[in-house]
DNA sequence: TGTACATCAGTGAACGCGCGTTCACTGATGTAC
DNA sequence: TGTACATCAGTGAACGCGCGTTCACTGATGTAC
């Protein structure tokens, strides 16, 4: 919508570019963390790449391709930080479930144009991404399981939907409204990173004993997990 | 970036509109909701709304100027909203609390146009928007305030900001999830609203109840709120 | 109640722009022999 | 090791499109007298 003069183009000395295909990914990274979907161009991303419009062509067909590949690194790489999280937590089911969480928001802060693209654009309805989707978001629901020691395959409580909704939540709503700026009334600048770091961990860790205090009470949840191995 | 064919445009008896601010304004609500901000265009917007592309400019200027209205009226809107969920609350400082909580996810899936342009887009740069933004969740920082009996003018303790930070976090993530479909897979269309209404209520007050917990064990928060005024 | 006229709200054509994609092309690379 | 040639990766001009905004205009409303 809004137009601007774009950044000067990084000229080339070779013909062929190198690794073209990884710098596209990267300028479209980048560009989304800047601008958002709505100013993400298919020819900006080229112009910084120091490359034709039409370049980008031959790596991903049209627009649509690039922006589904990006996603699709997105899901992989929220998968992999994810499952990265729960191994750091070690041999307490409450851990591996809060580093999980940490892992979650520490993706987005550090690839904030590859999170947002997962939760919006029409990329939504593309089925492979989907079932990336619903790959990802499965380990968060292994943790739970974990946590609650609920085998796969036997359906949840209630109380236990509840719990992973509510951990997911207090994740991506910290997540997001530290990407959109919304913590910055409390803590300016360098200071941000310094709030992840410190009260993240003590949010998720208090909410997670909520949940555990819960899972005592409840005669629905068999036994809270206490300590079991780590997947 | 995407092109649609236009819907067919509602042609009008009359020169005049009768209410074409209003109707511009729905217009555009309806739009973003559909596709997100980088869908919208002023013109799809004049033309949903039966009117020449010229039209909006009398009463908004530009397209910038629609948009900082649509979000003037969503910080608004979700200022009465805490407010409403605050006096909901009756005379429990929890209650209270939670009922602010209910109020704001309640908020973002009635309008889902306006919610989204809280958190994205470039008016986040427009410093009367940033006042509205900071008079919003001031209305949750004066909930936690209750909640702790910290008066207004005391700084929190990092507990207290802890848990501000938790409450709004929580919120926040389960509207923006279940806005961006990622409880479809757990609850079909009608479901949804069910979840809204069922699991949502009991999540807070998981949530919150860890908060009190921790405000009785805390040396630095003196008292557990319990039973107050409402504001 | 009627009339002159200022003001307001909307028209529709036109502008220049950046976009995504296509096309015939060309430079560079790699492989078969 | 050298050469012919297929394949690959990028060029740059061109296309048609929807966009935001402008402009002179006109129909409708409301107000002064």
């Amino acid at each position: 919508m809004v137009r601007r003069t774009p950044p000067a183009p990084a000229p080339r000395e070779t013909y062929h570019h190198g690794d073209l295909r990884a710098a596209l990914i990267d300028a479209t990274e980048a560009l989304l963390a800047e601008r958002g979907l709505e100013g993400f161009s298919l020819r900006e991303v080229a112009r910084r790449s120091g490359v034709s419009p039409a370049a980008p062509a031959h790596h991903f067909g049209d627009a649509h391709g690039l922006l589904a590949e990006v996603a699709r690194l997105a899901f992989e790489g929220l998968t992999a930080a994810l499952e990265a999280g729960n191994a750091r937590g070690g041999s307490d089911a409450l851990a591996r479930l809060r580093e999980q969480g940490i892992g979650y928001v520490d993706f987005a802060m550090r690839h904030p144009g590859r999170f947002g693209l997962m939760f919006q654009g029409e990329l939504r309805k593309d089925t492979t991404l989907l079932q990336a989707a619903n790959g990802t978001f499965g380990v968060l629901e292994r943790g739970v399981r974990d946590f609650y020691g609920v085998p796969a395959g036997t359906p949840l409580s209630p109380a236990q939907w509840q719990a992973l909704l509510g951990v997911w939540s207090v994740v991506h709503g910290y997540a997001h409204l530290a990407l959109a700026g919304r913590f910055d009334l409390f803590a300016a600048g360098g200071q941000r990173r310094q709030l992840l770091q410190t009260v993240l961990p003590g949010l998720l860790q208090q909410h997670l004993e909520g949940l555990r205090a819960v899972a005592a009470a409840a005669p629905d949840a068999p036994r809270p997990a206490g300590r079991r191995r780590a997947r």
